[in-house]
DNA sequence: CGTGTCATTGATATGGCTCAAGTTTTGTGG
DNA sequence: CCACAAAACTTGAGCCATATCAATGACACG
């Protein structure tokens, strides 16, 4: 796993390039200021970032916070024994770091072609301090981060049979194509993500398929045909 | 379970009367804005809550913020089948439904007598919207909410003695008294917030016992008598 | 001092993990 | 574009940690 990306910061990888026109804001940031969304981007600039390549490593000193324009980005923690535990996959339009530490506290890696804006921190931070629309969207943001942990750890209690209905309705949501719905992860990732081994990952969705519940014409495509089970199980 | 406490919404129970003086801030709060938590705590009435006594319920209109000044209250999900989620045990200092909601997402009782702040939400808000200091201290809380949340999440993915150490140590950490550990919540309470069975805790802490490395000289008191070996088994 | 709640302890069941092949897909260099 | 290697995936068998079921014991409180 990982091969390549040993402990690779990036270089200077930065380009003013406007790559705005994909990002898509999704429900929950919606409701957000949106003034305060269009300050911060246009504050960074954007850098484009190959499959497994890393945006920061833990430890590392938190110099800039990331919104995913496109692509999907998944931040994680190493855990005992070569196991990792995937905090969430980032899919265009979430921010990443915003909540305030000086360290990042996880590792940040692409798991698909993505371009991303980097937006200085620091200089962030300095106009938030004068800027209460700035201010409340990032409280917004976190707040909203705040519900999704809680939501997933609510997660980490069900079985694998509701973790795995549970995860295909949110992939399922937040992607905006109809009928197939992009799964850009493999299911290792899928796995790390929920707590499970990836045999148990493979034999529930294989369970689903049989059953008519979804469909899995590629690797990277699931079906949901039966939207109503699955919540069902997800319960 | 819950005896007593149907539905009964927090009546006509505020006391204006201070009782402050047991507030205890803890290590995480104490590098966030005094003066913001000064503002905070002279906005509210304070009230008392019997053991079992419900704060809100799962669905309420969250017209207040509570900040817990002494006792111990949990704040809760009920699951299927008459399990529970406990999100978190809080403790004097703790702030509870800061983050903005306009109903409360979970269930707040007492497990042990408690004296609480309650701030009136609207109004604090009205505040906060002119005053950067103090959203940016609703900030540092979330922010803090959210790093909890995370540590917490990342406990579940561990195996039942791994929870159960985190878990004494963690609320070491929290308790001022040298020596003995008050553990004022039951077996049951420590599992569903462990997400555990309650034969399980009951197993692991005879285990730990046995082995001298924690002792249980009362029902809700322990004493760590090998933190280290507490440590390395938490990891 | 009896009744209910909480805790301990034992016996058994089971969901998901581990280990082990074997198959398919993807990526890479010629 | 093909051949080959590596990675990802599927499927099976057995096992283990923790849940479940069950019985008993110890307080606490009215």
């Amino acid at each position: 796993m990982d091969k390549g990306g040993k402990g690779g910061l990036h270089k200077s990888k930065m380009k003013s390039r406007r790559t705005a026109r994909k990002s898509r804001t999704s429900k929950t940031r919606a409701s957000l200021s949106e003034a305060a969304g269009k300050t911060i981007d246009l504050m960074g600039t954007t850098a484009r970032y190959k499959r497994t390549e890393k945006l920061f490593n833990e430890g590392d000193k938190a110099a800039y916070i990331y919104k995913v324009e496109s692509g999907c980005i998944k931040t994680y923690n190493r855990l005992k024994g070569d196991r990792r535990h995937i905090r969430a996959f980032h899919l265009p339009g979430d921010y990443i770091g915003l909540e305030s530490h000086t360290v990042h506290d996880c590792i940040a890696d692409a798991i698909a072609p993505s371009v991303v804006r980097l937006i200085n921190k620091k200089q962030l931070m300095a106009r938030a301090n004068s800027d209460i629309a700035l201010l409340k969207f990032i409280l917004g943001v976190t707040s909203s981060e705040l519900m999704r942990t809680r939501d997933h750890k609510a997660l980490l209690l069900k079985d694998a049979e509701s973790r795995i209905a549970t995860f295909l309705l949110e992939i399922a949501d937040r992607d905006s194509r109809r009928g197939k719905i992009g799964m850009p992860m493999v299911r290792q990732e899928i796995a790390d993500h929920l707590g499970l081994t990836f045999e148990t990952v493979s034999r529930i969705l294989w369970r689903l398929e049989r059953s008519r519940i979804i469909a899995l014409p590629e690797r990277h495509d699931v079906v949901i045909k039966n939207a109503t089970a699955l919540k069902r199980m997800s319960a």
